[in-house]
RNA sequence: GGGGAUGUAGCUCAAUUGGUUAGAGUGCCGGCCUGUCACGCCGGAGGUUGCGGGUUCAAGUCCCGUCAUCCUCGCCA
């Protein structure tokens, strides 16, 4: 180096410009960039190191003099100082930004040494997520992560502009809530002033946000983190971010609009993309019928057929029974699915099986009478049910019989995989969805008594919820889903304004008042405090924006995810506490705690 | 809680029917090289085959158990 140490030190090490900015311009300034080694290149008499930071890469020169003066390694941090040097025609690197210019180093100073990482700070890297979670800082250097994390940044504040210009406002709501009765399992938080006793995290702000309501902030939104304590998913975390809102004097349509602006002003701003409003709408039964499913993908047909009548007179027993059992014989047609072969097909069935169908009957059409095991109930005639089924010869045409439930879980989740393996889904596109008048009640298979398809605070259609003796699973609710490109994007409702209605749905819930007045009296309270009519709605923000980067699996957009089974694999969390601690919160592991906590311990 | 897949060098992977000293690429370290840019060339180091047990003359390979990661059913008001 040209200048002795304690001259460096005592000169300026900070960045006069990131390392992705300098150009042809700046030809012949003295600059300092700091960042980290991303390659070197020694050719004996000159040195080359790629310097990176956030905002990309420049290559810096070094002379001879310089590089024998110090050691660099991989990933070490520098400050280089230096004046910016045209690289001249047959010098210039097309594939970098910064690629017509170079910083020649006249003073380098090593702010920081590294260890070798565990794997290379590449674009394309395939490292095992493992590995990568646990340096998840060594990660996270690489681009594409930096370009999710800053989109991910762009699209909530785009999103946060939105509501300020609507008029909401932005307003927290506790961590340490209380536990709720029904729904996720909740994460606990033990108290340590109140013995015996436990906060829970919360599983979203919902109560929160209704008190609101009747506080008369008729306009609220937040960024809120939820907990839900169950198992994971590709795109389902034990902590996540809902864009969370919540309105008052208003109706369906009005918090629909809201969002219609919001998310097309976001698009258009974090992504400069269009979308189209109003978005389309459809009911939920709607979406079952023709797609089997709540959440329908719509870039592709293949919907679902009801042959029922022709099942009803057909000579298939199992078929026929079925009808006559109240149940349902449904449909699809696999266009060019004459091709599959018997093993693919058994592969369907046993597909169709995992959601609960009990078989997969199939045909391939076809004038005479068509093949495979229903070909013999066509009487030689296959033109009535083909044309039924809107198939031609070529196709394969799949049937499910059972509940109407199951026929339509089945075939709508054997319909998107068919959609997705043979090619059917085009490109990502954005379609929105709102898919509306869900169920109010959903039978409980295991207790045999009723449960919210949404949460008990959803507004009914009808305010007297049928009357006496109503059949509940008949009622409709006044909720409603977000849906792009068949991924459930969030879900709201017109809420339960009224008290004596909110105690009518606790108690078909098998709440009983003495629980009600327990768990949700604040509410209840509140409710009777003078409350507006109020609906809200909430997104969850790792979804869409996974979504709107194309991704299937929320970790890359995520700075520090969980695995599968809710562990932080770089801080090593959950983890064992002393005694101590545990003393603090007056909490005693049972033998099998302790044994499992032991050999975690001896592990780690 | 159930099902499936994976686990070998820092990283990504290979290793025939159970058979010699477990290999390759890459990264790392050393040497050479004045225009590279995933530089190149030469050399080197680097292994509890996830862990524990079993079968066998012999186990990375077969069996049992266990742990971790991923996908998934249940679950997720």
């Amino acid at each position: 180096m040209s200048e002795s140490k304690d001259e460096l030190s005592a000169a300026d090490w900070r960045r006069t410009h990131t390392c992705g900015e300098l150009r042809s311009e700046r030809v012949g300034c003295k600059v300092t960039l700091n960042g980290w080694v991303d390659s070197r290149r020694d050719h004996g008499g000159i040195y080359f190191v790629d310097l990176r930071d956030r905002y990309g890469v420049t290559q810096v020169v070094l002379r001879e003099e310089i590089a024998d003066s110090i050691k660099l390694g991989p990933e070490y941090v520098l400050s280089v100082r230096g004046e910016v040097a045209a690289r001249g025609e047959s010098n210039r690197n097309e594939g970098l930004p910064t690629g017509d210019v170079e910083l020649i180093a006249e003073r380098v100073e090593v702010l920081s040494t590294s260890e070798v990482p565990p794997f290379e700070v590449l674009d394309d890297l395939d490292t095992a997520i493992e590995t990568r979670l646990r340096y998840r800082y060594v990660d996270l250097r690489r681009g594409p992560l930096q370009r999710n994390l800053a989109h991910r940044s762009r699209f909530i504040n785009a999103m946060r502009r939105a509501f300020e210009d609507e008029g909401f406002l932005e307003i927290e709501t506790p961590i340490l809530t209380r536990a709720t009765p029904e729904g996720a399992r909740d994460y606990l938080v033990p108290s340590r002033v109140h013995p015996g006793n436990f906060y829970a995290l919360p599983q979203s702000p919902q109560i929160f946000k209704q008190i609101l309501m009747v506080a008369g902030y008729d306009r609220y939104f937040q960024v809120a983190r939820c907990f839900r304590d169950e198992d994971l998913r590709a795109d389902r975390q034990p902590e996540f971010t809902q864009l969370d809102m919540e309105m008052s004097f208003v109706e369906e349509e009005d918090v629909w609009a809201v969002w219609e602006r919001v998310l097309a002003h976001t698009f258009r701003e974090s992504m400069d993309v269009e979308v189209t409003v109003p978005f389309a709408r459809m009911r939920y039964a709607e979406a079952m019928e023709r797609f089997g499913s709540d959440k329908p993908d719509r870039r592709f047909g293949m919907e679902l057929v009801c042959v029922g009548e022709w099942a009803a007179s057909s000579e298939f027993g199992v078929f026929r029974d079925t009808i006559a059992g109240g149940g349902r014989v449904m449909g699809l047609v696999v266009s060019g699915g004459a091709e599959l072969s018997r093993k693919q097909i058994e592969a369907l069935e046993v597909l169709a099986k995992d959601y609960g169908a009990r078989g997969l009957a199939w045909w391939k059409p076809a004038d005479d009478g068509g093949a495979g095991p229903l070909a013999r109930f066509m009487n030689g005639d296959g033109a009535p049910l083909m044309e039924q089924m809107g198939a031609t010869e070529g196709d394969l045409c799949v049937f499910v019989a059972d509940r109407a439930a199951i026929v339509q879980r089945s075939l709508g989740e054997l319909r998107v995989h068919l959609g997705r393996s043979r090619g059917l889904v085009g490109e990502t596109s954005w379609e929105f969805l709102w898919v509306t008048h869900f169920p109010l009640f959903e039978r409980d298979e295991e207790s045999g008594g009723w449960t919210s398809s949404h949460h008990p605070f959803t507004a009914p259609e009808d305010w007297n919820l049928g009357g006496e003796g109503a059949d509940l699973s008949s009622l409709a609710s006044r909720s409603y889903d977000l849906v792009l490109n068949g991924w459930e994007l969030g879900s709201g409702s017109v809420r339960i304004h009224r008290s004596d209605v909110q105690q009518r749905v606790f108690e078909l819930l098998g709440i009983t008042p003495a629980e009600q007045e327990l768990k949700f009296g604040f509410l209840l309270e509140a409710l009777a405090h003078g409350a507006p009519p109020h609906a809200g709605f909430a997104v969850g923000l790792d979804r869409i924006v996974a979504l709107s980067l194309g991704l299937e699996n929320l970790r890359d957009t995520l700075p520090f995810p969980k695995t599968t089974s809710a562990a932080d694999l770089m801080c090593a969390a959950p983890s064992r506490v002393s005694a101590e601690q545990l003393g603090d919160v007056h909490i005693e592991l049972d033998a099998a705690a302790r044994a499992a906590s032991d050999a975690a311990g001896a592990e780690a």
